[in-house]
DNA sequence: ACCTGAACACCGTTCAAGT
DNA sequence: ACCTGAACACCGTTCAAGT
């Protein structure tokens, strides 16, 4: 038991994330809730409505509670948030067997990727500096697969943003899409209600790839654009290892 | 006057920005504020106090007007995100002459971090599919840019999306570190309060990489990350026109 | 220790005036 | 046409009970 140093405590909910809220064998009444049944809940009701339902009050009210009973497992509604977003995206898969360091860092990115469109609404969420145990995971799980690489640690650990950062970003592309389909903005239409001729003529390239369909992406085509730019980075990395 | 297709009309703020909305000679009082206005004082405050602090109110208050008024220029909250985006934003500088497609592309490519490092607050805006005209007139930059490089229509859209997105990502993890100079959350503490132990058993690789103090990333390293994945894509990009 | 109920400050949005 | 003032539903958070 070494002393604890000043500062802030660790929010309720990472707390219990981490195993560290042994609630077992504790006075009172026991515990109606869980924080793990809290994040499911949670998620069904993103994966319903979107991020933007998400609330405590929306939360608790389907799990038959009040509001402020949230509390009890929670400290804040940020507190929350990374509750959620780490029971979302879940624990990073096995590394393949016999692929080389590209192929797997290839796979993680993938794998990343289909977390995000099981749970559009993840793109919606707060990017943090990941410190809840499902993140750090899949993040030591790409560097693992980075290891046989050559590159240095400095190097891995670059490169491991670099990936993450580009699945994140073409997740919050796909979730665009996703809502053009529904709904919201679309394109032509946007253009028609600016002005076909004054959009031509401020942006005459985006208008002309516009008018060439390429901005219209079904599912296979945002596939090959995803394809497109992780060979683009895994080409470069493996230049530098010296591939 | 050509007939207008049914469908969502674009919203004030929006057609404002395109410069459609002329109000200049009509009927009734003249408007005490204008959008470029509104669009300074909130950038103002959340230059000030981050992107939390923006709300309707609190702008209305800087201007000295009722929160309400503002709906005279904006229809909702979410029209304000935008125009207070692009504006942020602003316009995209010249393209330098003599540069060859890379280096041109690499300048744009700083030049939008630069604008991130001066409005941190745009890393936690929500990213939206861009029909803002400062917003517009960046891709357009970017798409001429890489028009020497050889690559087609569909790849040149492509790298456009792989740059931009790579520059926001970066901008956002800047971010975070911006704010982590500042009170909240920090690596070593986090892990104390974990137990490092725990830590360690768990994610060995970044708990490593974390005592070695590579998580701990002064500017002068940010700026070394940045270039990182800019040469990594910049190559992949070049290998694949072919260069 | 858990959960409820009441209260607070704040948020975006609407509607009916006033000028 | 602009702006105000009152009202609404909703939000996160707190505090004092009850069990």
């Amino acid at each position: 038991m070494t002393e604890r140093s000043t500062g802030a405590p660790l929010p309720r909910g990472l707390r219990q994330a981490w195993g560290l809220d042994t609630t077992a064998g504790r006075p009172g009444p026991k515990a109606m809730l869980s924080l793990a049944g809290i994040a499911a809940s949670a998620i069904a009701l993103a994966d319903a409505e979107g991020a933007e339902a998400l609330s405590l009050g929306r939360i608790a009210e389907r799990l038959g509670v009040t509001t402020n009973a949230l509390y009890r497992y929670v400290d804040s509604r940020d507190d929350l948030d990374v509750i959620v977003h780490d029971h979302a995206l879940g624990a990073p898969p096995r590394i393949p067997d016999g692929a080389d360091w590209v192929e797997a860092a290839a796979a993680w990115c993938r794998a990343l990727r289909d977390r995000y469109a099981r749970h559009p609404w993840l793109s919606d969420m707060r990017v943090r500096i990941p410190f809840a145990p499902h993140s750090l995971a899949w993040l030591e799980d790409l560097l693992e697969r980075l290891e046989g690489s050559g590159l240095g640690d400095r190097e891995r650990l670059q490169a491991a943003g670099l990936l993450d950062g580009y699945v994140r970003t073409r997740a919050g592309a796909a979730r665009d899409l996703l809502r053009a389909d529904a709904g919201t903005p679309d394109a032509g239409e946007v253009i028609e209600r600016i002005g076909p001729d004054l959009f031509a003529a401020r942006v005459p390239r985006v208008a002309s790839l516009i008018s060439a369909g390429l901005y219209r992406t079904p599912h296979e085509v945002a596939e090959e654009d995803f394809e497109f730019g992780l060979d683009r980075i895994l080409s470069g990395l493996r230049r530098l290892a010296g591939g």
